[in-house]
DNA sequence: CGCATAGCGTGAACGCCGTTCAATCCGTGG
DNA sequence: CCACGGATTGAACGGCGTTCACGCTATGCG
């Protein structure tokens, strides 16, 4: 019994997975078709449906894959005890992460939801355990804030680095020039952790 | 003569924006379908590729009308002297119109283009436009940066903000409380403004 | 070993989409 | 009144995600 049902499922599900990752990788979201997919894992186009719900849900596997590529390229960054370098070399890190992994950086944001009800569980934990590594220098920086005050204030941070380094990237004229982002984050940061409180 | 040809599609071409405009509002990008518009309109299918190249073109007519609301919103708020309470009221605008027209703000940055080419330019003069409203404070705060300066300077800002309500609007769960936009936004500029140069 | 059966994989079919274009309609000039 | 040309139409096209009735195969049983 070499194979079970189970197995060559879960060895599809993998083939799919990292099939869809490399389509989205080059060509955005948008470009992922099921035909593609099941041409590529010698699959038929209803196997994918034996073990997806809908291309949707390969999405959501391959985002899982991108937040913890993710976490990991923001760990790997140095982290200096100086909380404000240390915001900006995270941020650093997460503005090159994106920079390097475009669409796949992207679909982490293009979840698109039913109006109205929760991101699935893994993303809150991998997004918790993104704003945690903020919040932790921030403790440092305001050693008076309150636990809520630290958690809002790490999530305004972020969408502020995740804002300029997202319109930086859509070519959409209002983001800055690639070669300023870093720059001009640091700046950002530097004069948030610079200002007493 | 009462309806030239040009009289007609000039007609057609406001309802279809307007219609579009009503269900872009109610449910988003996504929902604008062209049997819709057209059963709406009270044209056939067809006709709405004689006055619009695609679906698209109709989402940008749309965007500019936006745009143009936009604008007027932040030109509406207080400008108070101070150059911080400036930049703190036009943020509180911003959040203001992307919270009541969620859907419509959204499109703006929605502008899905074949990658590599230029947004258009009546993108360009509205978002300069934005901008612009930005240096202005920045230069009182530092007379002393040059006009490059001063431009990655409201684009770094522009950028900070829109994250920050982008993440609040996407019920993703990166994003602030809603009660707490506008204050920690206010906090982040006051910081950006307090700081020395 | 042969047969019945359960369940797995298949790909044609479905419904919906944006877009096109041959056919039709109609206002106008002769 | 007719003939003609541009404007308008909506059926048709190609492509999409998703479904499901069918056939195949692998397994348990007589």
């Amino acid at each position: 019994m070499p194979q079970t049902t189970a197995d060559r499922h879960a060895a599809l599900r993998d083939r799919l997975v990292h099939l869809a990752e490399a389509q989205m990788a080059a060509g955005g979201i948008k470009s992922l078709r099921a035909r593609d997919l099941a041409r590529q894992a010698g699959c038929a186009l209803g196997a994918i449906y034996t073990v997806f719900g809908d291309l949707g849900d390969i999405v959501l596997a391959v985002n899982i894959r991108t937040f913890a590529r993710l976490g990991a390229a923001i760990r790997a960054a140095e982290q200096p005890d100086n909380p404000a370098a240390r915001l900006t070399a995270m941020a650093a890190a997460y503005h090159a992460f994106a920079r390097d992994n475009r669409h796949l950086w992207r679909a982490l944001f293009d979840l698109e939801r039913p109006p109205g009800d929760r991101p699935p569980d893994w993303y809150m934990v991998h997004m918790e355990a993104l704003l945690a590594m903020i919040e932790d220098p921030l403790a440092t920086l305001m050693p008076g804030a309150d636990a809520t005050t630290r958690r809002n204030l790490a999530r305004t941070l972020f969408g502020a680095v995740h804002g300029v380094v997202d319109l930086s990237l859509d070519e959409a004229g209002a983001g800055l020039p690639p070669t300023e982002v870093d720059g001009m984050i640091s700046l950002l940061l530097q004069r948030f952790a610079g200002a007493a409180p």
